[in-house]
DNA sequence: TAAAAATATGGTAGCGTTACCAGAACATCG
DNA sequence: CGATGTTCTGGTAACGCTACCATATTTTTA
């Protein structure tokens, strides 16, 4: 791989008269810079974003650190910071925290070590250790999704309690009286705005006493396991609001486990859509690849690759695929 | 930010010998490791990735390059590659190329430039040249999900053929024998793949005749436009196969579209699954944040903070929420 | 026509780290 | 006891690039 005085020497000129060339920066005539254009295509030559940044002190990389990526909702979003950050000739790494303060930790101090210039941070819990380790090493950070208490910083949220307060209007102008909410951990903003938007609109409509909150987490289980606990102790529930997606998925397998129908016996109402693709009548039959150990094996095969633990020849893997049977299939009709 | 040769100073030894300290590597005293690592945590002493790359060769990161990482099927994929890389202390940086070669060029060349490890890459198109050119900068390439034809490289992806073998047999075991396949574009190996898994099938059974192959993209839209094609020419038919998870949804909403029920008219089987939570007879009511929006936003308000074009104080976007009423509600029956 | 400004090019050093080599202190062994 | 190995520490240079400063040439301006 030629470096940039391998073009230099070349093209017969100084290196850093390649470096403007490539840079588009300074002045450079008109001849010159079509000589030093013609060797860097003769040599295949591929500036070194490492030393770049070494000396200019400016990585062109962003960091997004989400919960879960795998959440449609910051998958989505996880799109929205990439053709920015592309449109921009920045870079993105992604980093999920699962919700663990462990992890959002470990992953603040490899995204420092690496020199990121910004990080786009979707808060694992209330507290603003991370943050402020990221400004104690002069690395800017947005908060996203979450308010978190204890810092000022740049932010983007929704208005949680607003949304939740209509939701629950909603209900409530639909003749509910009996609204269990299932909110996500307490201590994150999204979860407790919810519940204050929920709260207020039941005050609001003289049902103060009916309040039925229950803090989880935000997830399908929780959801699942909640919905189950609130319509034990309530059999008289007839609308739950679920804290985001995934519990209101929890809640209602929960609610068709318990042999309730949806919105028959119960409505519910949530936050955070689902992509409209996923709402669909029939269970697909498919076949399903591995995906997620296609992924495992390739990074692995890839590291060893790496340092080299390989022999010469290539590797050829492939893996089974499993057929799932749903309901989308039935014997035909025109036999 | 302090570096390596504060510390140095600062603990009275030489810079290697930190180096030795912070990597665990060749031979250090108990007592002068010990003094090491406690300067280290007094200033706050954070390695700095960039050097280290530019001087070991190494970034200790690796590319994920995927055509829609909001394919369900691709955020898993990646989930996979992430835990292995994390567990590796290897960073991740994913690129999506829309199914466009001009893209995965752009992002190749990116990638080449920042010098990563290794590359995983989901071909966009049937031709090697992405592949050659990391070879070219000796970088390691492992083929992911699709195969190429021109170069030998690692590669991991599933049986595809015998996958939809077996899908179509099943179809045929019902009795269906009108079966159209709506696959992916031409000269891409899974969707290819798939149509002779779906021949042989036919092909087996007999049913050679019966044969309708459509081939489009991978995508919602061509699900829908192909299952509309099919259905008009040939209103016998009583199966389709999805040629991936969007195109089985796309075609299903073409089908409700004219009229058809799922299974009762026409079955449906499909390649890539789709998460289990997505799968639910009701469809939400819901309180929709605009997640892309918000990267977008967050992604810029960041970038304009880093290139110091923002005042000195905080900016706090608040964005709307939009409720969208679905089935999911309807009126109390408690009254 | 002289002075100022714009254009064009280069030299030197340094970003923060590790590779490579060297040497000293100490232990082990025949 | 000298030889050999192990443990510990350091000096020097280099990775590939750009910041900073300097200089030379050409063009513009008063």
């Amino acid at each position: 791989m030629p470096n940039l005085i391998d073009i230099a020497r070349q093209a017969g000129v100084a290196p850093i008269t390649v470096s403007r060339v490539i840079n588009n920066s300074g002045y450079v005539s008109q001849p010159t810079r079509e000589r030093v254009e013609a060797v860097v295509k003769e040599l295949g030559y591929v500036p070194n974003t490492i030393a770049r940044g070494l000396r200019s002190k400016r990585t062109h990389t962003l960091a997004l650190i989400v919960t879960d990526i795998t959440n449609p909702y910051f998958t989505s979003m996880a799109r929205g910071v990439e053709d920015v950050a592309e449109a921009n000739d920045y870079t993105v790494i992604y980093s999920n925290t699962d919700e663990s303060e462990t992890k959002e930790k470990k992953y603040a101090n490899m995204l420092a070590q690496r020199r990121v210039d910004g990080v786009l941070l979707v808060p694992s819990c209330g507290n603003a250790n991370t943050i402020k380790f990221f400004e104690a090493n002069h690395i800017n950070v947005v908060v996203l999704d979450r308010r978190i208490s204890g810092v000022e910083t740049d932010i983007v949220y929704s208005d949680s309690k607003n949304g939740a307060y209509r939701l629950t209007k909603l209900l409530i102008g639909l003749g509910h009286k009996r609204i269990a909410i299932i909110a996500g951990s307490q201590g994150v903003s999204t979860s407790e705005d919810r519940v204050l938007g929920y709260q207020q609109a039941l005050s609001e409509a003289g049902l103060d006493d009916t309040e039925l909150v229950y803090y989880g987490a935000f997830n399908e289980q929780s959801g699942y396991q909640l919905a189950n606990q609130a319509m034990t102790q309530n059999p008289k529930l007839t609308a739950i609001f679920g804290g985001n997606n995934f519990v209101a998925v929890g809640a209602i397998k929960a609610l068709h486990n318990l042999g309730l129908d949806v919105p028959g016996d119960v409505s519910v109402v949530s936050f955070d859509d689902l992509p409209e693709f996923m709402f669909m009548k029939p269970f697909l039959t498919v076949a399903r690849q591995h995906a997620y150990e296609m992924g495992q094996m390739a990074a692995e095969l890839l590291l060893k690759r790496i340092s080299g633990e390989l022999p010469q020849g290539h590797r050829e893997l492939i893996l089974p695929i499993e057929i799932i049977v749903r309901e989308s299939v039935g014997p035909s009709k025109a036999g």
